[in-house]
DNA sequence: CTGAAAGCGCTTACAG
DNA sequence: CTGAAAGCGCTTACAG
């Protein structure tokens, strides 16, 4: 059980403990004959660093945190997050880095752990998801200097870097192709309105429709729940001049409003066409199949981290915009009824 | 930017480090005065130890780690994660103890994470889940000697503690609930094989069909993903004498077998009940919404979270059993329909 | 009850 | 190129 450390490989190697460090990290100092034998004997006896010891002395911790406050069933349900993650790691372990997460349930709570990660040195930086419009952790972050990086639009008055994807053209492109197949009543069901990305995209839903002339939008808003997705396609069905399609904003309540339209005896695409804001396993699940805005979810997770590490390295502050979404048109969506 | 640390409370009080270590860590050896006045001070100051000096010197890296290995995509689309970690969390966020996760392909890179994180000392314990008949990673745990708590049945050949919960007694309230419903022809579409709870849950559901004099049991067995779960059902429904009722060993297959059956032209729960054998969101965002097999996955990770703990304490290994999952009926099950 | 000191396992100037 | 030493921020016997 005694722990292997550099001093045993300072002995056996007949140098000192210091050489040992700088071998075996690359910094010059030792001779290359030395460091190659330092770093044979390390691998022989399994050394590997104490990261107490490293961050103690170095002053890294490498960690790097994720806390995400939602509930524990919105977050099950939305296929996102665990991709999201999925693609943090593969970065992430690569370079030995450790990912830490804290599931939370308001943003209260998310501040009070950064700031205890933060205090105890457990993390070098920050992801950062479901940014509000105004979002206390911002202040926090950047008070207390937290190289961080937001899975979200970049915010120009801040030190924080940011992955992003335009939102708004995914939008553009969904209701193009509604009208294209000649939809004149186009409803969105949105998200959380407190959310960036909510604003962002029932910004550009609002400018679309009246680019194409539809007359007032369409727009309600939810808290991205089956729930009140099913609920606000009931809304929406039960009016005069229903609406022959309807955006969701993620998968889940695209789902749900399947659900509605068939008890409410309209047919899908027929008389009502669903388009899904985000795709995953679901959408292929049900029948018939949703079409969906689709992007490569553990792609925008690795990007994520890799700008994060930049940023940890004492790098400027990057914005990377990753791939549109892409429309992946299924059977949920077809020409409208009257067309 | 300068670090708060002991030594400027130690000052500030006006007495030794030594003292002022004790005073915060609620150890004997000074007055009740005096800790309090160190209380206040560190309170004052905003004193929050470091995490890599408490862990160089205390032998406690004050992290736990939770390797999954699944394919993302399966992994997002089956809330039970989420769920399971976010009770872990609430236990351990309590203690500040760090959830470190990794995802991985398989069970090698398994191996290998855990080697490192317990090389490291960046974790004090381990949480497995998914456990395989024949696990590679059993024997590496025991052999570094780490604490482990299994998700899942005990094995009592080993120093694991065990959190689970009575798997047959659920697989048999389902069977009875179909047989009572005058099912006589009842399948079971199975995860993965090498699972040990998918073992435990085959067996019993072979014993409870033998018992109650159906005939040969007819098991399928997929990777839990709804693509397999799908062609397992339509391959069921195919053959002569089709069963009237199958269980799923999850939310998802059940999700999707109900897609086939509707394609196929079979009413559910008229001409098939289907029962899903983990309940969630999914089961009720469909129509029929699905009968299922209900359990509280959030206290079954704090459970698993305290049991660790205490293993890690110094404890002896405990096996704890959490409540047996209830059958959930909701509108996928129904009479036979010869019955 | 309290203080002084060693030690945890590294990194990193600073001399040779 | 290499060695000896201080230091990171704590904990913990060991003396007083």
């Amino acid at each position: 059980m005694k722990r292997v450390t550099i001093v045993e490989i300072a002995e056996r190697a007949g140098v000192s403990i210091g050489a040992v460090s700088y071998a075996l990290n690359g910094r010059p100092g030792v001779s290359e004959e030395t460091r190659r034998r330092i770093m044979e004997i390390a691998d022989e006896i399994g050394w590997r660093p104490s990261l107490a010891a490293r961050s103690l002395s170095g002053s890294r911790a490498h960690g790097v945190g994720l806390v995400l406050a939602r509930p524990a069933d919105t977050l099950g349900v939305e296929p996102f997050f665990m991709r999201f993650i999925s693609g943090l790691e593969r970065e992430l372990s690569g370079q030995r880095i450790a990912l830490l997460l804290q599931v939370v349930e308001d943003h209260r709570a998310a501040v009070e752990a950064i700031r205890l990660w933060w205090a105890e040195r457990r993390i070098d930086g920050l992801v950062v998801t479901d940014m509000y419009a105004q979002d206390v952790r911002i202040p926090v972050i950047e008070e207390l200097r937290i190289p961080a990086v937001l899975a979200g639009r970049p915010r120009p008055d801040t030190r924080l870097g940011a992955v992003w994807t335009d939102d708004t053209a995914a939008v553009d492109a969904s209701v193009d192709y509604l009208v294209a197949l000649g939809h004149r009543r186009i409803a969105r069901v949105a998200g959380l309105p407190g959310l960036d990305h909510t604003r962002v995209r029932i910004a550009a839903f609002r400018a679309a429709v009246l680019r194409h002339g539809l007359g007032e939008p369409d727009v309600v808003e939810t808290d991205y729940t089956a729930e009140e997705g099913g609920r606000a396609t009931r809304a929406l069905l039960s009016r005069r001049g229903r609406p022959t399609a309807i955006l969701y904003d993620n998968d889940v309540m695209a789902v749900a409003a399947l659900t509605v339209a068939q008890e409410m005896g309209l047919s899908v695409p027929g008389e009502l066409s669903i388009l899904a804001g985000d795709d995953s396993q679901l959408c292929v699940l049900v029948r018939p199949a949703l079409t969906a805005l689709s992007r490569d979810i553990q792609a925008y997770g690795l990007q994520t981290a890799r700008v994060l590490l930049d940023l940890i390295d004492g790098r400027a502050p990057r914005s990377y915009q990753g791939n549109t979404a892409r429309l992946t048109v299924r059977g949920s969506t077809a020409a409208a009824p009257d067309g």
